[in-house]
DNA sequence: AATGAATGAGGATTCATTCAT
DNA sequence: AATGAATGAATCCTCATTCAT
């Protein structure tokens, strides 16, 4: 079946672009480890730079959809404070994104300008949401950048996560991950 | 000269081997872009990879040592309170790393296991220091990660170096390193 | 088929490398010889030096085994006399080996060291055998090197193959062969 | 002074590449052997193949000359018989030839076509007037080719000088070279 | 559909040769 | 004369892509 096939090629392409990169990967050994032929995986995928960009989208797709992240920060206003529900979103996100995706997504941003959109776009309406949120609970007196803490919160999140998580144990990190979300929390100026 | 004539490949290398990655780079491309032969680029710098490996060492040699965070830390105890002092330190640290070399230590990354090291080395010191700084400050009681701290401010700004920075002006960039070290500052348990 | 392919390339190297060497021969050059292209050559052979090393290889599998040689010599003794049976081991050995194969173990011989045994082992063999079946027939109270007078005869039959040879006709190279080795006998102090 | 210089070149020329070949050396080594710099190499020489050929021209002048091979054949004649005139002027050529140079001149036949008759000019004279004496001394009567002689007592001190003669001391080498012309000289129909 | 052999353009690297000093 | 930096064509080799089976 090709399904079959193209999702084994599919997985192996993300697993093997997050870590050595689009250059670093040569269609030979993809097709090896993912135990298909160089001839199907153009017959599924056309070119090496579209299957990297299947394997974006797939990545992406994976991982928590900014559309969800937005339900779950203002589904729940009213009934929980602000400082719950963007805890409880921001862990969701972060947890929805495996280390390999949020790999890929930095190797497409540096492989090549043409990717940087597709692969920082979702992470951009993440901060946009949490900048949108952060700005109607900020009392109007106090000078603070919204858009800034946000970006702050979720750029470190992706960073660690690509660069350290992986030294980790799972405990570890949801140690270190709540650690992050809280110390914002406290910085911010709000209610 | 041949000073001139290294430091025009050294230069070059930076921002090509920053924006494209080690693969994304041909050696053809550089000598053109620098101006000189690919002879002249192996007689220099030996091979590929020793390039971009001096590429390396020149680029952190560039930024701020973390011998001079540390002093600059350090050396104000008493006189200046911990907030000023991490702000300043924290900034200067971050304007002192140009934004090609911040990618090229990202692209190092990325680009092989064996750069990991070298590329975040300094990196690692800083966000070390800070920890170091920050439990001297720390009042007991609270349940707290220096750690997780340091390390969430130092990625966040390496983060925004690297992808978003390029996208504002000079002006801009200090208002959102300002409200990041700020808000990160205002989220410690500090005093 | 990949043996058509395969063969067409050694069959050229051979040839090839027998008349330049391991140097004088370029892999386009060779390709463009041997009407494949230099893809081809890599996948087959991994290699130039490999390549070289199986031309190599090839042509000493193609001329007369020493075991051979063994054989014709010792095989036929007491039934025939030692100069008979000499001379139709050493001729037959001799246009055994064609004269690219010859050429190719003296260029492997001055290439590098490190194929010197290779190339020579067998000739080396030869020698020796030749030289215990002399030391068997030599009456005792001559003074008398075997293993020179053997030695002697080989090369001698080597080196003009590999450098007159071609400029005579079979005819006369069969004459001049018959002419070394009768008057070698004539020398040896034998029966 | 030039000629030091020159001689320096040249005599490292000689020494390597004999032993690598014409290919198997550059210039820039051989400039670093030979402590003078590349400018100096093509100064005095103009470019590779010609220093080459140089080296190559210098080798032969270096060892015995036919016009004294043939001095000495011939001149003791009627004094001396031709066994003893032979053998010595054989032995003087033989060792009138270093390693070095025989090896070069195998390398220059082999290296390009066009060097094949230099190189062997002078060994193919040496066999000339071998053959020229054997012819005069030899009875009419017996069939027996005085080339093919001649060629195979030099083609084998040619060759084993080339090859096995470095891993012999000298006093071995004289013995087997001494036992080679002797095996020969007894293999003559003469006398 | 599936295979993997075949292709050849392009990459890193070397090296004979030139040239400014 | 002497130097050695600079050049760039040519080398070995890789790899995305095609194609015959």
């Amino acid at each position: 079946m090709a399904s079959k096939i193209e999702s084994r090629i599919l997985d192996r392409a993300i697993e093997l672009f997050a870590d050595f990169g689009y250059f670093g990967v040569t269609t030979r050994d993809l097709a090896k480890k993912a135990k298909v032929t160089e001839g199907s995986i153009y017959r599924l995928f056309r070119s090496k730079e579209n299957l990297f960009e299947e394997a974006l989208h797939a990545a992406i797709s994976r991982s928590l959809d900014p559309a969800q992240f937005l339900y779950m920060v203002f589904e729940g206003q009213g009934k929980q404070d602000f400082t719950s529900l963007a805890t409880v979103a921001v862990r969701r996100w972060y947890f929805s994104l495996p280390q390999p995706s949020a790999r890929l997504l930095t190797q497409a941003y540096f492989a090549d300008a043409k990717w940087r959109k597709i692969a920082y776009g979702p992470i951009d309406k993440i901060i946009e949401i949490l900048t949108k949120v952060m700005e109607k609970e900020q009392p109007k007196a106090k000078k603070f950048s919204a858009s800034t803490a946000a970006r702050a919160l979720i750029m470190a999140l992706m960073h660690f996560k690509i660069t350290y998580a992986s030294e980790y144990s799972e405990k570890e990190e949801k140690a270190v991950v709540e650690g992050m979300v809280g110390q914002w929390l406290h910085g911010l100026p709000i209610g």
